[in-house]
RNA sequence: CGGGGUGUAGCGCAGUCCGGUAGCGCGCUUGCUUUGGGAGCAAGAUGUCGGGGGUUCGAAUCCCUCCACCCCGACCA
């Protein structure tokens, strides 16, 4: 490719609008441009990363046997009906009517057509398992669309799906989809961890995200640096990091804490640590009658310590919460302690509230907590003495770094991470929902063994930035850079030499299998190297005049390191070997 | 969906309070000079001032209304 031929256009300076540093480069750089609220067209340069993501997705998955197929953007509603989908989904999905009246949805995501298809095309056990998988365009219509491609509207998403014929059979599709991608992610180039993930309805154990390690990410993930333990904050155990209660030494005083509301200040004002004190969240549950009104409510004292976070996900899955909480409003929360929030503890509320204490919390002996008076605090709390054991223990805080690791190996670390892949196991959700049977092998139907399998392939591109980017602009990992090496010629328009010897090593480069541009763009030196640091080229090759009379070209890689000057002719051998090395994980088809 | 903010040239912005017929920087076009880190000089092109309605002799500016976008929150997983 020749620049004066290809197309991008750069900016010095980011629009306004744009809130995140992928955004704001891939704007810069002319790679996409923004159409609506997280609608973007992807320019020349955008697709060349895009396509390059797919075609290592396509071959890892192809390796692992799954077969590419195309499922329609435009959704008849009946299957989504089917599944009681039609009306979960909500506003997230994007609804129209073709000219007869018929709803429609834009697709989100494929389980339903995909079970379609299984239904009518798999008929036998014999022809299990089946592995499906698409690499296609998603709307879903967020509510708040931002960070660019990292959390659009539209978006290219590979989705696959796993029919077995029973539990094994799956959890060998779902062993072989997980290590398919590692070798994708391996093989894009970014740093990454896999880990375990939150089942949500299904249950079970398998389902694990594949997440970009990125200080901007929106998800925390922990992990062991000592064993293999990861898994997202959501679902990641937090052991009781008091092993035993132990006994009471301090009596129950009720203390002035004027003013004092957060734990922080409570401890601060008191002079105690903060792990003495314990924090108070107020949940609500409501029973629905018939109509769907709420007919009745009850009230939820959740207790961490003051210097731990309520986990929702965790909070979640107690019984008598598992079909959905809220905040408590002010109001309730004053008919039910007789104060109002900021003073709040466990012990003696004007009425009957239903504890759970975190298994730390569970533990503490003399701890300082909020007196139901306003202005005031218990110190020296303890189960049993001062009040009933809490009716329910369980796991209900995040984890923080520094936490014993469940696997019992080490101590946990958090790091923050953007979640690109997900691999997931649904069982017969979906089978059941659609009716979808085989024939086994005693000549009975039995529902399909499903699994699900998604790579955010538009989101890739913004995460690989957000974790590779220095104030220049895009550090591309080689195996996704829109080119691996740019040539610049510097006095192209001015020197046959710097002409001759541009061509002659694009050529070789090309020849040789690397993926290069020549900028033969007659701009100043300043301009093409601004241009190309910032679009994040792997590989720059600046030939000129004064170089070609050393006998050398310049060989700078855009991640730093040193400079090489290299005899013109050797200059194509030389890249066509860094990039093999770059791109060495399990480059072959 | 609630609260807040912003809409002026391709991009970044000033002008709005206090009404008088639109400007700056980057980019773009042409010419000359330059030529190894976003060149200099000169000449140019580009605006329904987000849309609609109103007030006024006159509206980017004041009023009403709609829309889009951004932020915070809630919602969703």
């Amino acid at each position: 490719m020749r620049a004066s031929q290809f197309h991008f256009n750069t900016l010095k300076e980011a629009p306004a609008d744009a809130e995140v540093v992928s955004q704001k480069l891939m704007l810069r750089a002319g790679m996409i441009r923004k159409v609506a609220a997280g609608i973007y067209d992807y320019m020349p340069l955008a697709l060349r990363s895009i396509r390059k993501i797919e075609a290592i997705i396509r071959n890892e998955l192809d390796r692992a046997g799954a077969l590419e197929i195309s499922m329609p953007l435009a959704q008849p509603a009946e299957l989504w009906q089917e599944t009681g989908r039609w009306d979960k989904m909500g506003q997230e999905m994007l609804r129209m009517r073709d000219r007869h009246g018929r709803d429609f949805a834009f697709q989100p995501t494929s389980e339903e057509a995909v079970t379609d298809i299984a239904r009518q095309e798999l008929k036998s056990y014999r022809q299990l398992p089946r592995n499906f998988y698409q690499i296609q365009t998603k709307f879903r219509d967020e509510r708040r669309p931002r960070f660019g491609l990292m959390r659009g509207r539209e978006f290219i998403m590979k989705d696959g799906y796993s029919f077995d014929r029973n539990a094994e059979g799956a959890g060998k599709s779902y062993e072989a989809m997980y290590a398919a991608y590692r070798n994708i992610f391996d093989r894009i180039g970014l740093v990454y961890r896999a880990v375990a993930a939150d089942t949500g309805a299904i249950g079970g154990d398998r389902s694990h995200e594949f997440q970009v390690i990125a200080e901007t990410g929106e998800d925390a993930l922990v992990y062991c640096p000592d064993s293999d333990y990861a898994a997202n904050i959501e679902l990641a155990e937090a052991l009781p990091l008091i092993p035993a209660r132990g006994a009471a030494s301090a009596s129950l005083v009720k203390t002035a804490t004027p003013g004092m509301e957060a734990c922080g200040a409570v401890a601060e004002f008191l002079g105690a640590p903060l792990a003495s004190t314990v924090k108070s969240l107020v949940l609500a549950s409501d029973e629905l009658d018939e109509a769907g009104n709420s007919a009745a409510t009850t009230l939820w004292l959740l207790l961490v310590r003051g210097d731990h976070e309520l986990n929702e996900t965790k909070a979640s899955k107690i019984d008598g919460l598992k079909a959905g909480f809220r905040f408590a409003s002010e109001s309730e929360i004053i008919e039910h302690f007789g104060c109002k929030p900021g003073y709040l503890g466990p012990i003696a509320p004007l009425k009957p509230v239903h504890v759970v204490a975190d298994r730390t919390v569970a533990n503490m002996t003399d701890f300082i907590c909020g007196a139901n008076a306003e202005g005031y605090h218990y110190t020296g709390a303890n189960w049993g003495r001062d009040l009933p054991e809490p009716e329910t223990v369980a796991d209900i805080r995040n984890a923080v770094a520094g936490d014993p690791s469940p696997d019992g190996k080490g101590t946990l670390a958090i790091d923050r991470g953007i979640e690109v892949g997900h691999v997931f196991y649904l069982g017969d959700k979906y089978s059941r929902a659609m009716n979808a049977t085989f024939l086994d092998i005693d000549g009975k139907p039995r529902f399909f063994e499903m699994g699900c399998y998604g790579i955010g392939v538009t989101r890739i591109l913004g995460a690989a930035i957000e974790q590779n980017n220095d104030a220049r602009g895009i550090l591309w990992p080689a195996a996704i850079a829109p080119f691996e090496v740019v040539i610049c010629a510097v006095g192209w328009g001015k020197s046959e030499a710097v002409r001759l010897e541009a061509t002659r090593i694009y050529e070789a480069l090309t020849t040789a299998g690397v993926d290069a541009i020549l900028d033969d763009r007659d701009e100043r030196p300043g301009v093409m190297f601004a241009d190309w640091e910032l679009i994040g080229v792997p590989f720059r090759v600046t030939v000129g005049e004064r170089g070609l009379k050393e006998g050398i070209v310049e060989i700078q890689p855009r991640r730093g390191g040193e400079q090489v000057k290299i005899a013109p002719v050797d200059a194509a051998g030389y890249l066509a070997d860094l990039m093999r090395r770059a791109c060495a994980v399990s480059c072959e088809t």
